[in-house]
DNA sequence: GCTTTACATGCGGGATCCTTTTGTCAACTA
DNA sequence: TAGTTGACAAAAGGATCCCGCATGTAAAGC
């Protein structure tokens, strides 16, 4: 058979897509019943594998449960990186469709909303504000000197670092309407956008 | 007597010197064994006065608890406040040095350390994004035009809100020293404050 | 105006018990 | 080999009860 040849980017692929249905099953149950509420022979239903087969992809509950807040970040982030790759020549703007849309998603978010909803869940709190913190402001701080050459690496990651906390902090107490927020957060630092783009042209 | 002249301002001073003497206590205590495990009688008994004036000044436990934050941020606010005022000439330090300050007093604020410490207080954490962020934002808000009137009022809470938020992130996840974020964050401001300071002069 | 005493109410901490869930192992199967 | 099944010890999570202490209020006293 041609099994030599497949078998490796198969063994790949089909990991992947255990993953992620998954990761996908865990989104569901979230949404519907919260995460404490959620068992691991829930998800391995939902999922349609055993509970055996979690445990060795997964390891643990608090595992399973951090790959899917890296997940959810990825995904958010990846909507973001979109947004901006779509208009690198207009950085104003890119910033403010960006923060707009990160508001947006986050809200939407069923971790966050969980989160505003039941403070109690500090396990979940802990983890934004920890490991989802720190991921997405890791990639946002890849993505700027990506569609921006001329900004510098520490620069990039002063932004993005400023960008998650408000973003996060917005999130869990929100102010108003978020596309005002996005245009206020970008008139304010538009000027200093403005200072790493052109170097004195 | 001369009570009749004196007795109002009088009646006024105890009461503002009961309040202040209570709050000092319930600093004492909060600082060496929390708030969850610091009783009515505790805070009775350290101020030096009976558990019934306690309610009738301050209501409840909870109001108490309330009116100690409120001063805790007021007193922060306040040192931020002479910080600012001491170099209205040079926004630039002004906005490093108040936000350093911020930094460093409120990582020093036993509300904070209990927080970070015991994420479980989750009363505390409630009170402090909410009401001390309000408190802290509305504050510095009033501040800013005060010491460059050629501020908006709009642009003034833009600046207040963004930074309170940001010190709060800062103060309950860490990203180095404080001086160096503070210096971090003056610089992506700097540009936007030149702007709302120097009308193209 | 503050203290003291007294008191009803209620919240929180322990102890106990039982249920469920977690995490692991070995045997079974396509 | 990768996944399923069933079984299992250990631990975590409620539910319940009890008791004590704290809260909040009201009276009387200085």
């Amino acid at each position: 058979m041609a099994t030599r040849v497949v078998r490796i980017p198969y063994q790949a692929a089909a990991r992947t897509l255990l993953r992620d249905t998954v990761l996908t099953a865990v989104d569901d149950l979230v949404r519907s019943r919260g995460w404490t509420a959620t068992t691991m022979s829930d998800v391995a239903e939902a999922a349609g594998v055993s509970r055996q087969t979690l445990y060795n992809e997964f390891g643990s509950r608090s595992s399973l449960v951090e790959a899917y807040i890296a997940r959810e970040i990825e995904a958010l982030v990846a909507h973001v990186t979109t947004a901006v790759r779509a208009s690198p020549d207009d950085a104003h703007r890119a910033l403010r469709t960006a923060f707009t849309l990160f508001l947006k998603l986050a809200s939407d978010e069923p971790v966050v909303q969980i989160i505003v909803a039941d403070a109690a869940e500090g396990e979940l709190h802990r983890l934004l504000t920890g490991l989802g913190q720190a991921l997405a402001s890791e990639r946002i701080a890849h993505l700027i000197p990506e569609v921006w050459p001329q900004v510098g690496v520490a620069d990039a990651r002063l932004v993005a670092d400023t960008l998650v906390r408000l973003a996060i902090s917005h999130a869990l107490v929100p102010s108003g309407d978020p596309s005002v927020v996005a245009r206020g957060v970008g008139r304010m630092l538009a000027p200093f956008v403005d200072e790493l783009l052109g170097p004195k042209p």
